[in-house]
DNA sequence: TCTAGGGTCTCTAGTTACTAGAGATACAAG
DNA sequence: CTTGTATCTCTAGTAACTAGAGACCCTAGA
């Protein structure tokens, strides 16, 4: 049903990631250097995919690349101390708590210029004014 | 009690934005070319710094110069036609949505990882499978 | 067996989004 | 008038890709 091994530009397909951007992470490190064919082609299997795609989804995010490597080493280390584990994950919990929240005040914001121009109504764009402002990182997030 | 105008080095304070990143934006029109004084430097008021903010937290969130070209549109100008604004919202809506859900599930692992270390159990970290997957996007990820 | 096509390889250089530094100017305090 | 701080413009460097050149490998068809 499934290959089980197959090429970079096999991976390149699946995640959506470009076949020099895959080298460039294997590059800094981000991605292991994977087993070569004995024509000397990268031979990639599931577990790389699934890293990629992890990869991709944090920079979308806009985590940059160390936070990337803090949050891979945190599955590839099982071996470091609890107190590492939780430090680093606490950390990134709060940055994700905040992106979230922010995130939530840019969706509602959006929800209702949306909204209020499918009504008809010529209604004052107001989504710097209601999201920019510092008080609205942490808790605050005035709907409508 | 608030000063209504300010410096460059007063908004970088405020904002946390460096100097040469504030003309930056600047040049490239996501910041409109301010007054100068008789001196020759930049007089900023209150709607710099909520624009810079929102600018600020729009690139944490992982949106580009042309992302953010479009949302600060949709409040610079109030001229243009319902159907393009709804447009543009709500393929930016769509992002959001799916970087909130991305984020929600980074944010439950992290803390089952918290929670796990805490108790003292040693784990292994499932991170990566239970993040990377495909399965996780709402709809299909569209690569850029 | 030759060869055309496609995919891969490495290496270098360009793009985007900043960021740091050099050298000059403005201005208030001593 | 000098010292210090902040600003100015301009150029060059960094991070994170991205595209292109030229060579190698491998399969399929003549």
């Amino acid at each position: 049903m499934e290959e089980i091994e197959f090429t970079i530009g096999h991976l390149s397909r699946e995640t959506g990631c470009k076949i020099p951007t895959i080298r460039y992470y294997e590059n800094i490190g981000l991605m292991p250097k994977p087993p070569r064919s004995t024509g000397n082609t990268r031979v990639y299997e599931h577990s790389h995919l699934q890293r990629l795609d992890f990869i991709q989804h944090c920079r979308e995010l806009g985590f940059n690349q160390n936070a990337i490597r803090e949050l891979l080493d945190l599955t590839d280390r099982p071996d470091q101390s609890c107190a590492a584990v939780t430090e680093i994950a606490q950390t990134h919990l709060e940055t994700v708590n905040q992106r979230i929240s922010r995130l939530t005040a840019l969706k509602s914001e959006l929800k209702h210029m949306i909204t209020a121009c499918e009504g008809g109504r010529i209604e004052q764009c107001r989504i710097i004014e209601r999201l920019a402002d510092h008080s609205h990182t942490t808790s605050r997030t005035q709907a409508k």
